[in-house]
DNA sequence: TTTACTGCAAATATTTTGCAATATC
DNA sequence: GATATTGCAAAATATTTGCAGTAAA
């Protein structure tokens, strides 16, 4: 598997390759998207890109940043992914070593971890067929929060309500 | 990472224990969608689930549907995938051994790979304040068939229309 | 001059939410 | 008896599509 195979090209050149080998057009809507895409080191949502162009002075419609970054991942300059019910996110390739992501179940929250060794052992397996161009690895499970929150409710088996009050201490209460 | 940790336990009892600890009630619709889940070895998503269960005589809301398989995440009897723009998809812990997918960025096919070394390397690491239930990897790249569809596109730097046809094919048949 | 691309708005698709009726604890 | 859960329908989100005008090749 050839990660991360054209980031020693420009990135400019890389997507002019691209579009000429597959008869698209060279609009400056796409070269806008694909400069900013270049230029943003974390993970972006369609919309938080949309609103970084228009803050940037670029007006192009969500349709046209849609269709432009589904070229982007076509040709290898961005990666998409997808953790919980939420919109896709997506990064560049160039300058974000491989990582994966820790995605908690419960509140969504995304952790991103760096392990070298780990990426360089997924991205060495072959698959015949197959013209792998990233990987996403996502470890779904508790974050520390979360984790807390669910001791707590486990702790009692008394049953309570939302305020946290036992149903004996309502009824004492109310006496 | 105690994947699968539950499987040698019957699902009716982990899920009557966790709604139980969690103060939640033991209906007949979470039963019936647990049973259904259980017995489905193959992925599958909300809508396909929601007409597996209607042939099966349970007429089940698709809201309770969504929210029973979210406690079912939470409890470790189900696993939850997201691939590509699509809706999520799901399958069973017990009886599938952790493997991984090939998705193709193009049409959106999925297909799963079986790697136990890789798993076990991917469920050895621990990860401090997170815990960890399941992973989901997802090798993202063009299928056989979408590379054939690449390769023909790039043999040719001819403009050719949607019928294959070159522009001078179409100027020589109009004169 | 051909036809792909853009923006906009409408259409789809998926998931979540509000609420009244019901069933579990 | 108190309240969590259900089904239904409406709402909220995310993404795709149709179309008329525009621009790249």
């Amino acid at each position: 598997m050839s990660y991360d195979k054209n980031i020693r090209q420009c990135p400019r050149d890389v997507f002019s390759e691209y579009l000429a080998k597959h008869h698209k057009r060279r609009t400056p809507e796409r070269f806008a998207i694909l400069d900013s895409a270049m230029s943003t080191p974390d993970h972006f949502t369609i919309e938080s890109f949309h609103d970084k162009l228009e803050s940037e002075g670029f007006h192009v419609s969500l349709a046209t940043i849609y269709s432009t970054l589904e070229l982007l991942v076509d040709c290898g300059l961005v990666r998409r992914h997808r953790f919980g019910s939420d919109s896709a996110r997506y990064e560049r390739t160039a300058g974000s070593a491989n990582h994966h992501h820790l995605v908690c179940s419960r509140c969504g929250k995304v952790k991103e971890v760096r392990d070298a060794s780990l990426s360089e052992a997924i991205s060495a397996i072959r698959y015949p067929g197959f013209a792998a161009s990233y990987f996403s690895l996502n470890i779904y499970g508790l974050c520390r929060a979360c984790q807390k929150r669910e001791r707590k409710a486990g702790q009692t088996s008394r049953k309570v309500n939302k305020n946290n009050q036992t149903l004996s201490t309502i009824r004492n209460r109310k006496k």
